[in-house]
DNA sequence: CATATACTATTTGTAGGACAATTATAACAA
DNA sequence: TTGTTATAATTGTCCTACAAATAGTATATG
């Protein structure tokens, strides 16, 4: 039995002829487009299909369209698309991996950011934020709160794409971290076993006396049992 | 004038609805979905606003459509959003620069799954890679040739959703280089005059020595200059 | 009985026409 | 000049019709 196999589509088609003309014309956010009708001419195809081309630039930020006014080219912001996709029941264990083990080098690889940029006034903030989690308690930690912490580290590092990319993430997260207690409920009892967890307050003091390296090597550990576990886990 | 606002179409909330419709009804790759006029039934609307909506989930990758057959829901190629969309042409110098800041810092994330990984055949290909390149110059090099150290690199950390990633970041990495490239002409003049510019096959040489930190600070000096170039750089 | 072939019915793919909704522009009025 | 109104152009939605593909069934064939 064939499987797989899906027709390319004139929309398929007419979608990319249309990337390509605004490629080829060197067209810049703000500028037009020609209508649906053009496109209509120019292709020699109906108007549904020109729409249904134009109806996938559109979600994906590339140009919006107004009555009158026409088709405009636009900035596209750039994870329009991975936000709609990243679903966990639609991923393979694989890919989740995978997306883990980029969130760990993301994570690791912006510890120079983070020490070149942070300010007092960002301590103070994490401060608040560990001992808040610290009233809360270590086993008490939904993944909202555990995210804080470490959304705000993204955003000393300054990168609004990466912050970005992280809060896509975030689902992910959140199914890496409910199937990892699941299996070793309470985490606490797995994790007193080994070496002491790596807490947020750890990673606090070593930014806070700007041990760059021994942070690196922290964080990592802070984050990658949930990726080492996914290897042995089967949906 | 108002600027800037797009109406919320009925495509876009059918959209919308679908992905919920999969969510809600716990749809994993293989399962079906209603057919078009299913949907346009249950949702009192054109079927031309279901195709508009299902055309753009089709492009995600979400779903796969066959005559006779109908909608399928399939795993997602995470990045096709992304890939489409990221045109140095339509990003904003501050976009650009951060999704440098962003490879830099996944390439210097990665040295732990480098360095865990590594082999000795990976060891020789890197030899050969960087012996072709000596050959041809260091000044001669293409961003194609660039980028084939790179990707061994890449793939040595075997983590297919950061290969990839960094295979569509490839348009960035070549506005970034021509750029600077055609500002510090020739580019080794400016290099020369500070500290020795790291090339790969140092990289390679920290490798095989087995020096982790050392690599890591290395790759970041190797790839920095593109980033700090793009503050200062107008379109 | 097994296997190949042809048929049928269903569903998506494409086309084209009609009208509604929106709004940039022009024309006009104050 | 400024504000209002009319207009015309363009996208948004709906509808109908038919083409193309194909899963499933029926039929023919060895």
């Amino acid at each position: 039995m064939k499987t797989g196999f899906t027709a390319i589509t004139l929309a398929d088609q007419v979608e990319e002829k249309i990337i390509n003309f605004i490629k080829e014309n060197n067209l810049v956010p703000g500028d037009s487009l020609p209508n649906e009708m053009e496109f209509v001419e120019m292709m020699g195809i109906s108007r549904n299909v020109v729409r249904e081309a134009m109806s996938r630039l559109r979600m994906l930020g590339l140009i919006q369209t107004r009555p009158k006014r026409g088709i405009v080219v636009t900035e596209p912001p750039l994870l329009n698309g991975l936000k709609k996709v990243l679903d966990p029941n639609l991923l393979s264990i694989g890919t989740i991996k995978d997306m883990m083990g980029m969130r760990i080098a993301l994570e690791t690889g912006i510890t120079d950011f983070v020490f070149n940029n942070v300010t007092g006034a960002d301590i103070m903030e994490l401060e608040q934020i560990v001992s808040r989690q610290e009233a809360i308690g270590i086993n008490n930690l939904s993944v909202e709160d555990e995210m804080l912490f470490h959304t705000k580290i993204y955003k000393i590092a300054g990168n609004s794409f990466i912050l970005q990319f992280n809060e896509i993430m975030h689902p992910i997260f959140v199914f890496a971290k409910q199937n990892y207690e699941s299996h070793f409920q309470p985490i606490n009892i797995k994790l007193k076993e080994q070496d002491r967890i790596v807490e947020h307050a750890d990673l606090l003091q070593l930014i806070k006396i700007g041990k760059k390296d021994e942070y690196r090597n922290a964080i990592k550990a802070h984050l990658q049992p949930y990726w080492e576990f996914l290897y042995n886990y089967n949906k």
